[in-house]
DNA sequence: ATTAAAATATGATAATTGTCATGATTTGTT
DNA sequence: AACAAATCATGACAATTATCATATTTTAAT
């Protein structure tokens, strides 16, 4: 199994603040999974023991609407640690996690990451920062939900998609939604979504190849209004 | 001028982890400031110089969107902390604070409070907490914005308003938002939410006198679809 | 007290979005 | 390869929400 002190990817996260020492004991106790593509990392109302460190994969967090349907609140990225917010607060998760992709995580004990919240400062200072980063990010979703058409706020989602995970070679967006995704990141009825994919196929601003997307005038979807 | 050590204020946010002599250090460079309804206490994209502690009154965070209409992301109360987030990125603020009421405000130097979160573990993880209650506050906004309607949505806005804020002694809320304001939290067009409350009016949920709203049927408002 | 300005209210209408029905296509399984 | 199940797609229509116009009421300033 790897080792935390030479992982690449706890440079992305605020383990990099962590020191030598605090991590060959989180890579003393921590455990290597394996995710396949759909499968739930956690359930909303679930008690976290520890967090997860994306190794390799994409995940959604998504939250269950009264109205019985998902809303996709954030996207985590290799990189990205999962459930901090949950061992914080000693709460149960008010999100699912559900991988979108085969995902490598690390798991964390909660008893060794709260350890080390106490103990290093640099660490705790370096989550807060993270959480600020994600309280600002949120703060953005909030406004473009409450004062943006259905249109409008797809447009960023295939933008945002594009830009933060790239495309195949092909040139199609390399993470695959279903529509309904889309829907629920937008905050839409499946069938609004696909309609106004269907209108930005039309107005040349996407291809599709199958039910992969391919951005074909960014620009053009950056002034879509 | 009042002693941060003495503060009750203080017990309701992450100050109160701070030891007495870092509140005595506080208490000697703070500033206690009045702020009158309506005024501006900073702007969206300005540098904060440090963080305000509320000691009464309240205050709308707003950002604006590109439409060029205000959204309410968060209302700020008696104890709450203001501008913590910026202080921490050390980012300009992404969001307008306004004075709903006559506010009392202490205003704490921004070196002291990274200089206290550089020494104090307890604050800094105090102040992670609060964030991590932040964040998941706006995952129920943004699931809210997504999937309810504006009937709904502002339903909740008013009971939200009544459990939090209270009511005068003629029964109507406490805090006096404008129509547009209420908009705003909601995220739809002034005419709209005005429509709404005369629905509910006539639904006999609230009554109004003048522009005060009472709350008349606090269930039948839960039960609003 | 008078008046102007701002906020509230309501109607008419258009635009957006949701819902239900139905078919086509894709995917996964045997 | 054949089939069932899931996903995608589109039409028709209903419900929700926005926009513009225009009163009415409230507030603030003189």
């Amino acid at each position: 199994m790897g080792k935390c002190e030479q992982c690449i990817i706890k440079q992305f996260n605020s383990l990099k603040a962590l020191t030598k020492d605090e991590l060959v004991r989180i890579s003393a106790c921590k455990t290597s999974k394996t995710i396949k593509k759909g499968q739930v990392i956690f359930e909303e109302g679930e008690m976290l023991n520890g967090v997860y460190c994306v190794k390799d994969g994409i995940c959604k967090l998504t939250k269950l609407s009264e109205n019985g349907k998902d809303q996709i609140v954030k996207m985590v990225v290799k990189g990205d640690l999962l459930g901090q917010r949950s061992i914080i607060s000693e709460e149960r998760s008010n999100l699912q996690a559900t991988a979108l992709n085969d995902m490598e995580v690390c798991f964390i004990p909660k008893s060794e990451i709260l350890s080390d919240l106490q103990k290093n400062p640099n660490f705790t200072f370096d989550v807060l920062k993270d959480m600020a980063k994600d309280l600002k990010e949120s703060d953005d979703v909030i406004v473009n939900m409450a004062q943006k058409s259905v249109r409008q706020r797809l447009a960023e989602t295939l933008i945002y998609i594009h830009d933060s995970f790239g495309v195949n070679p092909d040139g199609t967006l390399s993470v695959l939604l279903s529509r309904e995704d889309y829907a629920n990141i937008v905050g839409t009825a499946t069938e609004s979504a696909i309609r106004v994919l269907s209108q930005f196929k039309k107005e040349n601003l996407i291809s599709t190849i199958g039910k992969r997307i391919k951005i074909e005038d960014l620009e053009g979807l950056k002034r879509v209004e």
